[in-house]
DNA sequence: ATGGTGGAAGGTCCA
């Protein structure tokens, strides 16, 4: 089982670029943030064209948004709002085998790292918290959590870990935030399970820098985490870096793992 | 310290 996860920046602009990392990956089962639709203007057709039977998405006018598209059944599981926002950032399902998968997109945070002056850095701060304490009351079983959670937590997840200390999605105060969601549900980097954290790796390069690929300068926001139980299970993972190099990209590019399930 | 680009909008917000 091949899962996929891919902040696509508007699903109906680059529905021809999903349908490439589709033939190119063969993934079973991806998962979409920011698709920016709204429910009723989900491109549902066009999805199944490509080999998904099975979806489910969560949108809104303009901002955010997520999707889960599937060529095996999923079951739905229940919503939750987080932070008190009905602002479309998380979906789970379940595989076939039980296992759940959660799809998140974390709040950027906007670009002053102090919660009291800037309130979207407290709202992203929040975000992660409630993750924490969520996932803290639930029992083990087999779970997969992916998304864009615009946190790259080990220093060869940017480009220059020193001198992104205080840029948002490097601080201290995420990364400790998203380290003790890992720590209270024991939850696997899979990627890092199979790319050393000696490597240098990211899945994000912003759009202003146009030296793209000279300076290399990103960072690893989109992250597929795995539960112990499916550890075992674990086969490969990988970064679609060329994705970046398409034209008229994302600014993130495809994460996979293989799941022996 | 600043501004750079892209998407969804149809002015401006968000990333």
């Amino acid at each position: 089982m091949r899962i996929a996860t891919w902040n696509i920046n508007s699903l109906r602009l680059r529905m021809p670029m999903l349908g490439k990392i589709v033939k190119e990956l063969e993934p079973d089962v991806v998962c979409l943030q920011e698709i920016k639709v709204e429910d009723a203007l989900f491109p549902a057709d066009d999805v199944r064209k490509l080999g998904f039977e099975h979806m489910l998405f969560r949108g809104m006018k303009s901002y955010n948004g997520v999707a889960i598209l599937s060529r095996v059944p999923l079951v739905e599981m229940k919503k939750r709002q987080w932070c008190g926002k009905d602002d479309c950032r998380h979906l789970a399902a379940k595989l076939p085998d039980g296992t759940e998968v959660h799809n998140f997109y974390v709040p950027a945070g906007g670009d002053i790292p102090d919660p009291i002056e800037n309130e979207k850095f407290a709202h992203k701060l929040a975000f992660i918290e409630e993750m924490a304490e969520w996932f803290g009351s639930k029992r083990q079983a087999k779970r997969v959590l992916v998304g864009d959670l615009n946190i790259a937590p080990l220093e060869n997840d940017v480009w220059s870990h020193k001198q992104l200390l205080k840029i948002v999605s490097h601080t201290p105060a995420e990364v400790g935030g998203l380290n003790k969601i890992m720590t209270v549900h024991k939850w696997i980097d899979a990627v890092r399970e199979i790319i050393p954290p000696e490597e240098l790796l990211y899945s994000w390069w912003s759009y202003r820098n146009r030296t793209w690929p000279g300076s290399d300068r990103g960072r690893r926001l989109d992250h597929i985490w795995i539960t112990p139980a499916l550890k075992g299970k674990l086969r490969d993972a990988s970064v679609f870096r060329e994705a970046r190099g398409w034209e008229k990209p994302s600014d993130h590019v495809p994460v996979t793992i293989d799941l022996d399930i």
